[in-house]
DNA sequence: CGAAATCTTGAGTATAATCAAAAACGGTGG
DNA sequence: CCACCGTTTTTGATTATACTCAAGATTTCG
């Protein structure tokens, strides 16, 4: 009697194991949460900021982003979100959304009930440390762009993300042969960075001309993953990834 | 038969009763938590990046920040830490700190172990729960920097700093006629807005000049706090304080 | 009182923003 | 398959916010 459900959990049990080894009763536990499982276009918001939701939501396929507006209509995006995030995990406990979460691709997403989370964090205390784990992991990648966007500035600072966003795609099996699909436009680039569209663009074009990526519609590659390392100034222990290679 | 530290638990109670009423049961547990106790000077790095600790700290008077350093020794600052925090909560799940913490000011500091909050948690869920929200908390404070360095300027950003800090040190009942005591140097404001020192100077000439606020030594006046508010852009519902009157 | 830290001011510069418009791309429908 | 539309990318010219460098004034504290 299984779940129909059972294999959407892959990416996030993936993510999870790179902590710690679950048991089969704990596995066995995640496999069997019951979600809603939707098909969302790009450009759509999964949740607003202000909304006092009951239920989180788990990204299976597809890129997102966790954004917020300033008063002014002017869009800050605060963090990239890939399959097996879960970015609005932490209404769980606070009642209030405090940003938005929309998709940058078309995404599959599942919704998670907070009762059945709940129930499942005391069932299982090692899944709810788990849980809040991945929580603290994105506080360190908030507080890594609070550094980003305030400390460094041009190419740096928009390689810095990219190292990100690479090491994050690769943990989860989404980059091969310093190639992955990156569906995130020059705008969304900039308003992730702090930067103009236009600044974002000489900046890239900059990098392509120093060779330091290449980009082909979608698709990005990294030819010297040391030398961008090297000017993104990136060292990836905020990310806590505890396997030592996905970092590498 | 009472903890020697009984009293020095207060400010965090304060904190965690904004959220729910603590049992008789559970405010006992806190209070006869053993802590080490030592009193700082200010400019001391309590922890360090790299540091795997083995507990975490409470502070119990004073000022102090989270910081993080680029390879080019360019300090940011990620958040300001009063009366009430543990800045390094998040060490009870995250094995390397990819942060430091230090005193602004002389701070009064108590040292947890890890076994010991570990055992609070297994024994109250709801603590459990509050810590949890805590280090959420700390997560949307961070966020909303990411909003204001990247997306806010000048005086704008400079004010919705100062909202946050009178919102939070209000809301630990620090704030008395408007005034406050924030030994903050503009060189340390300079390193939490990304902005240099000369820069902060000139901002905040001008914020005087319009009677947003008063300087006097270490002392922070705000005569017209709904103008402060307006200038700064500031919403803090992402500080998530129940209590509606603190934030108002 | 004197040294160190902090604050203040001035002059020149740079990174990135703004404004504007053209080129390239991607998807859709005839 | 191609024409057409909206979106995204690209480029140029000008401007502004904030930085750098430098030095003087003020405050703090031993």
């Amino acid at each position: 009697m299984h779940s129909p459900f059972r294999h959407e959990y892959n990416s996030l049990i993936r993510k999870l194991e790179s902590i710690f080894t679950l048991t089969d009763d704990e596995r066995q536990a995640l496999q069997n949460l019951p979600m809603q499982v939707a098909m969302l276009k790009d450009n759509q918001d999964i949740v607003r900021e202000g909304d006092r939701p009951s239920r989180s939501c788990l990204i299976l396929s597809g890129f997102a982003c966790v954004y917020k507006m300033t008063i002014h209509g002017k869009r800050q995006i605060v963090s990239f979100v890939i399959a097996g995030d879960i970015p609005d995990l932490q209404s769980l406990h606070l009642k209030v959304l405090d940003n938005s979460v929309s998709t940058l691709s078309p995404c599959r997403v599942g919704f998670i009930p907070h009762e059945v989370l709940h129930d499942l964090c005391t069932r299982y205390p090692r899944l709810a440390a788990a849980f809040w784990r991945e929580t603290l992991i994105d506080a360190a990648i908030f507080r890594e762009w609070v550094m980003n966007v305030g400390q460094r500035e041009g190419a740096t600072r928009m390689a810095h993300l990219l190292c990100e966003l690479l090491v994050r795609l690769k943990a989860m099996g989404l980059v091969e042969d310093h190639t992955c699909d990156l569906p995130i436009t020059q705008s969304e680039f900039a308003d992730a960075l702090g930067f103009t569209t236009v600044h974002v663009n000489r900046v890239l074009k900059e990098m392509r001309a120093e060779g330091l990526i290449v980009i082909d519609g979608t698709r990005l590659t990294v030819p010297d993953w040391e030398r961008l390392k090297q000017v993104g100034e990136f060292d990836p222990t905020y990310l806590h990834l505890e396997n030592k290679q996905a970092a590498a």
